[in-house]
RNA sequence: UGUCCUGUGGUGUAAUUGGCAACACGUCUGACUCUGGAUCAGAAGAGUUCAGGUUCGAGCCCUGACAGGACAACCA
């Protein structure tokens, strides 16, 4: 299956002013008519839902027009760079629904014509080997107001240049001892144009290139150079990347032969309420134990929102919903639950979960006699069946789905009261059990038989319908609650105080002892249900032969919540 | 006292490139329903940051303000 079929349609068909700059190219012919485009990690974090914006525009706009995108990894910077980011990153993007195919490319691909050019630079007098240390270096770079001073090793000869470098790169000098600079402006408006770094001196072992290198080009001198080498035609960033374009250009300018160059457009990256989205932050959560792991349901990671239970194709839907612009904003995570469920209540089989049982003894029902119904899997898709399931005179029901002195809206089970219980049988809640400290332990209800399969023979009609499980055949299941991570909207806002003080205290609320249907016995790891009435659930991987484990995904809309507050 | 970028309902985006501001999410009604889900029907909500200008006509063009953001890592 093509990657096109796989994403199917829908993704990119929404317009944006990137799509239309291309459209412009490709009329007036320009890349004899390519599209390439490229999706550029570094590979020192997991990959998050900004990430995955960016993977959709950068592959869903190839898709589009015909053509195809490259997986690169930036990896100048061995210090921060591991294999298990690699591995993690391929595999998300895998999961999200797109193919690199054999256009795998690493920024260490290109460190020897990085090395090359540098050389070419430094012959025709454009870079420089600075041997002043970074403290001072950065002190002459000036401010955004006020423009720099130039080092005292700018103008050494082409041949003392030349050995220098050449040392730096058999490691000759220590880390930190010389840089290589690009002689441009110190003057300039554009602090990115003050002489920036070329080279430094790193002696760390590279994921790839061992200890080939003791030198490594700075992100700036590698990326631009890549895209260039790549053949990629629009080259697609964020925001923070506009300045340094003018830089890049110039790079490009020393480098390009013919009209080729790639395009850089800038977008403005995905920002969420609830959420945070740096790398720094979500290592830090991380690494402080503050969620269990990348892969935490609670975190905005592509690793963590599958394990959630959220889907590919939510993801992408709401990829394409938030759409691309140059104006930072921030998007509410509504949004993106509102297409996690969009996408499961077309696909997730409906099963009965109690979460916080409250027994129920139905005294006019046979002892020992265990009947089956019949229920339906997704009244969404009938092609998903029926199933059966068991129903007898003890049952487990929602404790929410209880209330003593029913108040206002409350149309569930009260005293005296009665509703259907989903698939069975109406019942009716003639009395209370206490224990000594006056809990509500459980309830006696009559039922009618004449009402089997949920049906009222006289048209009675009930005001509520609830779900159930048999009690002798309800499976123990631990189900784990997620909340927001955060408890303030933008996090932005916020700069004063640290953004872990705002962390959500009941963002996990584990509920050990839940009951689930029969028929979920076998649920296979990160399978998604609906649990009626409750939200959408889905088989964490913690789970094993005789041991359940949910995760809520999310859940469903609720207007009784609302009518509560 | 720099350079660059951006200002459209609560939020995210549109507006055939100068022609009565549209859509989605959310919100609120109502219908239907064996999920207080889904679905369906409807409503409220902006006159496009502000002030000028060009024009028969400006969210789109021009000028000037104002507001927000990015840029001073040997990070990416």
């Amino acid at each position: 299956m093509s990657a096109k079929e796989t994403i199917g349609k829908g993704i990119s068909e929404k317009s944006n002013f990137i799509h239309q700059i291309i459209e412009k190219d490709l009329s007036e012919g320009k890349n004899q008519g390519r599209v390439l485009t490229r999706f550029p990690p570094e590979p020192n974090g997991y990959l998050h839902i900004g990430h995955a914006k960016s993977i959709c525009l950068n592959f869903g706009t190839a898709l589009k027009y015909g053509g195809v995108t490259n997986l690169r990894f930036d990896d100048t910077n061995p210090q921060k760079e591991e294999d298990e980011y690699v591995r993690s990153i391929m595999e998300d993007v895998r999961w999200l629904g797109f193919d690199w195919g054999d256009r795998l490319y690493y920024a260490s691909d290109h460190f020897g014509k990085l090395y090359e050019f540098a050389l070419k630079l430094i012959r025709e007098g454009k870079a420089y080997v600075d041997d002043q240390d970074a403290a001072t270096i950065s002190n002459q770079k000036g401010t955004p107001t006020r423009p720099g001073t130039e080092s005292p090793f700018r103008n050494r000869s082409v041949e003392e240049n030349l050995r220098l470098f050449k040392a730096m790169k058999d490691g000759g000098f220590d880390e930190g001892h010389c840089v290589l600079r690009a002689k441009i402006d110190m003057s300039s408006p554009n602090m990115h144009m003050r002489d920036p770094i070329l080279y430094r001196i790193m002696k760390t072992p590279h994921h790839r290139t061992g200890d080939q290198w003791v030198i490594y080009p700075m992100y700036d001198f590698a990326h631009g150079q890549c895209d260039f080498w790549e053949g990629i035609t629009h080259s697609l960033c964020t925001l923070e990347f506009e300045v340094h374009r003018p830089l890049y250009d110039w790079f490009i300018d020393q480098l390009k032969e013919g009209d080729y160059r790639p395009q850089q457009i800038e977008f403005a990256r995905l920002n969420l309420t609830y959420t945070v989205m740096s790398k720094r932050k979500l290592l830090e959560l991380v690494r402080d134990k503050y969620v269990n792991g990348w892969d935490d349901p609670r975190m905005p990671t592509i690793s963590g929102m599958r394990r959630r239970g959220y889907t590919p194709a939510s993801i992408r839907n709401f990829a394409e919903r938030v759409g691309v612009t140059k104006v930072e904003g921030i998007s509410d995570v509504t949004l993106l639950e509102h297409s996690v469920r969009e996408d499961l209540n077309k696909t997730a089989r409906r099963v009965m979960g109690v979460l916080n049982p409250l027994k129920v003894i139905i005294t006019n029902y046979p002892d020992n006699k265990t009947e089956k119904l019949e229920a339906i899997n997704n009244p969404e898709d009938p092609d998903a069946g029926t199933r059966e399931v068991p129903f007898g005179r003890e049952l487990y029901i929602e404790r929410d789905d209880f209330m003593e002195n029913p108040s206002g809206k409350f149309f569930r089970l009260a005293p005296g009261r009665e509703v259907r219980l989903r698939y069975a049988y109406f019942i009716t809640c003639n009395e209370v059990v206490r224990d000594a400290s006056g809990n509500v332990t459980a309830l006696l209800c009559t039922y009618d038989p004449a009402s089997r399969g949920g049906n009222s023979p006289d048209g009675r009609k009930v005001k509520a319908t609830i779900h159930w499980i048999s009690a002798p055949h309800a499976l123990e299941a631990e189900v784990r609650l997620y909340d927001r991570l955060f408890t303030v909207e933008d996090l932005s806002e916020e700069k004063e105080r640290d953004f872990k003080e705002f962390l959500n205290p009941e963002s996990l609320v584990i509920l050990p002892r839940s009951y689930v249907e029969p028929s979920l016995k076998d649920a296979a790891p990160l399978s998604h249900w609906q649990f009626e009435r409750v939200g959408y659930f889905n088989v964490d991987p913690d789970s094993g032969p005789g041991r359940l484990v949910f995760n809520r995904t999310v859940a469903l809309k609720d207007s009784w919540s609302k009518e509560k507050k």
